[in-house]
DNA sequence: TTCTTAATTAACCTAGTGGTTAAATATGAC
DNA sequence: GTCATATTTAACCACTAGGTTAATTAAGAA
């Protein structure tokens, strides 16, 4: 795998239940056991999620007698959100073209009705 | 692969050249052959990361003789701009935490310092 | 100590990724 | 038609990812 930062931050985003983790983790600090209820998957492979998300310090995770609480660590975050803050000026520029489009269609549509 | 259209496109964007590729598109339309300059992988190579993008709908490709100028399509960027922005008050909050942790430190340093 | 629960590690499997080289295809130029 | 260039397809390879089950470690409870 590629061991950029943002590589491994992005390549950690692709999974849904890891993403699914974190909107977990979003409304406060869960024990894996806790984590892994709303899926399927067995124990073992929620453990090897919480090591993909931190190695990127999307997580960190404390002791607690047997439980290790986990807790969600965004700042990664920021360098995904200024990457992709770039490229904003385009898809709003698709999206006024698409916008801009779709008016024109509209405009000819009822110039067409009018025709009719 | 997971098949949701967000885990596709982060597995689109945790691959170095592809993002290089999309940087290099974000200046203009670009030949596969310009595309391919600035990396030491092979054309067939090339190819490869082209269709991972356009499956996600990042890029699209025209036909100009035998040259498929691609271009970008930021469209798909904006749901994950989405997604990592409902985490932005975290990672505020995460980096408020260390400033008021460094200030503190800060101000002990001063302290002790002073007992000195 | 023994039992139970939480979590991880080990070993394994399947499928997918990113790369390769060689061959095929498409198109304009001569 | 032949040649050269651009690009894709085919076939292959090593490595990784995400999953499994079985065994191990850690800690509180009986």
């Amino acid at each position: 795998m590629t061991s950029d930062a943002l590589s491994l931050t992005f390549a950690a985003l692709a999974d849904p239940t890891r993403r699914a983790i974190l909107g977990r983790l979003a409304g406060g600090e869960a024990s894996v056991k806790e984590l892994s209820r709303p899926f399927k998957i067995s124990a073992p492979a929620i453990t090897k999620h919480l090591k993909v998300l931190q190695r990127v310090g999307l997580i960190s995770q404390g002791r607690n007698a047997q439980w290790r609480p986990c807790r969600l660590d965004a700042r990664p975050l920021r360098d995904v959100s200024k990457w992709v803050g770039d490229y904003r000026r385009f898809w709003e520029e698709s999206f006024d073209r698409l916008d801009a489009y779709l008016t024109e269609l509209q405009r000819k549509e009822k110039h067409h009705e009018r025709k009719k």
